[in-house]
DNA sequence: TGTGTTTATTAAGAAAAACTAAACTAAATT
DNA sequence: AATTTAGTTTAGTTTTTCTTAATAAACACA
């Protein structure tokens, strides 16, 4: 009872192909093999059933009334697995099943809008998810197995069972009302910032106190439009993407690059990667958005 | 769409019984093989149905959730295959399916009906016909395919697809009228035998015939108990098989052993013998009736 | 009756697959 | 840091499966 025969799925097609065919030839061509290696597949098959299959008519083998039950069970495990295969395809063409993406504002609506809108359409049967939200967040999310694919700022701290990789570097420019120069650092200021805890805004402080800047902030929001227009309504100085303060109804007006943020793709590095997860990233890093 | 994945029951049993398994090295100890063949085992598997499974959580590996399709298909194939290795061997073991065998009277009746009665005793599912008559009529029921197994009067002249194997000899005896010497063969008779387009009844004609007897035939039956009551009736000699004769109610005294003949396990020579007619035919061979 | 044709099997060897043993890597424990 | 544990990789062997070529058997047809 405890063992079973190890019939190949090969061997049952090759069952399948000889009671659907005239001849055994045909049968071998049929599932493109020698009719030498159907005819010692057959004799294996038999073997390890264990049970006569096969009787003589003349110069060619036929199925035993009995075998039916063997041919009956070789349709049903060839067409199962007809189904896992297609399965299998769809899967592999990210069409079918699940992905959960985060993306950070100005990933999703600025630098990826069309590679998302595209890959969509391009998986219709994939369920997808995408979540915005600030880089710690997402990362959290990701190491809870909530989200599939992120892509945030480089969190430089590495997360455990999480790998990144590079996108490309977004520049963070000063802008102050009214633009124009800037003067000495020690006169810069006062600033309307991202929140404390954003690790853009860490990136943006470290900049700002290595050029001998205070960094004395009046007002602060997760929102960069809302940092732009408060510029705008010269409540203060911000640091901002450029694609973030220089586009929208009123731009910014940069006067000077004060340092730079890497975007970076990150997901679980379970080894075995989702092919949805696999694809996306793979477009996500081939576009290199902006020039 | 083509061509399907060539995955094994072996490969699926893995997959069963890892997931069924808290540790890999216990799932390879249940499938009885090295935890490397196992390991080795399932990247193939994974290999072959082209999409990834399994992820990495510290040491272990473990299934993905997609991974449950495949896992799903994995169950129910082992599970099938379970099943028909069960059918397996009940039909080894004759205790399924179905046998269908003729024999002359005498078989039936006088060499083998314990050995019919024990086969059937010991294979109870196994569904049964018994079909008695002359021999010619059986071996021509036996070349339709009506029959499966025929033990007969050795028929010299070969049926074409079928094979014979001797079981034992018979000897046919002459019976007189109150028994006693026969005297020259010229002064024989008149008889009572089998009819004319019988088997036995040619080997018996060519006997008398080869001693120099007249075939003098007053009446004739296919019955060997008919022909001994016309014997004990005083209305002509007979020859028959001695078990025939010298049983029942008023056994005949035999005067001298005229000929012989062969008794025939006969089969359709189909290369697959079923195994219930393999079971049967070897017990009737292995025994030798009456001493 | 022989001769060629069709159909499938057997034989021999090459290629691929699957297994074991042992060395190894990486995570978890002590 | 050393040890234990879980699983993988490597190297080499055995087993399986395939191919080509030779063989056997039934048929077809002159």
């Amino acid at each position: 009872m405890g063992t079973l025969p190890d019939l190949s799925i090969r061997q049952l097609e090759y069952l399948v192909a000889v009671a659907d065919t005239p001849s055994w030839a045909i049968a071998a061509e049929q599932v493109g093999v020698s009719p030498s290696a159907l005819s010692q597949g057959l004799s294996e098959l038999e073997r390890r059933v264990g049970v006569p299959l096969f009787g003589k008519d003349g110069r060619r083998r036929v199925l035993q009334p009995h075998a039916e039950v063997v041919l009956a069970h070789a349709r049903q495990v060839v067409s199962l697995t007809g189904d896992l295969a297609k399965w299998a395809q769809r899967t592999k063409d990210a069409d079918e099943g699940f992905i959960r993406v985060g993306m950070i504002d100005i990933a999703a609506t600025q630098h990826f809008p069309a590679e998302l809108k595209n890959f969509r359409a391009q998986h219709p049967n994939l369920n997808f998810l995408l979540r915005v939200g600030p880089s710690r967040p997402l990362l959290e999310m990701l190491e809870r197995g909530e989200l599939d694919l992120v892509v945030c700022v480089d969190p430089e701290k590495t997360f455990t069972g999480i790998a990144t990789q590079p996108l490309f570097d977004e520049e963070l420019a000063i802008y102050r009302p009214g633009g124009g120069k800037l003067g000495n650092p020690s006169t810069w200021g006062p600033w309307v910032l991202f929140p404390d805890n954003s690790h853009t805004r860490r990136i943006i402080s470290d900049a700002l106190v290595s050029r001998g800047a205070k960094v004395d902030v009046v007002a602060d929001s997760p929102q960069p439009e809302v940092l732009r227009e408060m510029v705008n309504l010269g409540l203060g100085w911000t640091v901002l993407p450029r694609h973030q303060a220089e586009s929208g109804d009123r731009p910014l007006v940069p006067s000077k690059v004060l340092a730079k943020r890497t975007l970076v793709l990150a997901f679980r590095s379970n080894a075995a990667i989702d092919p949805a997860v696999q694809a996306l990233s793979s477009i996500l890093s081939r576009e290199v958005p902006e020039a």
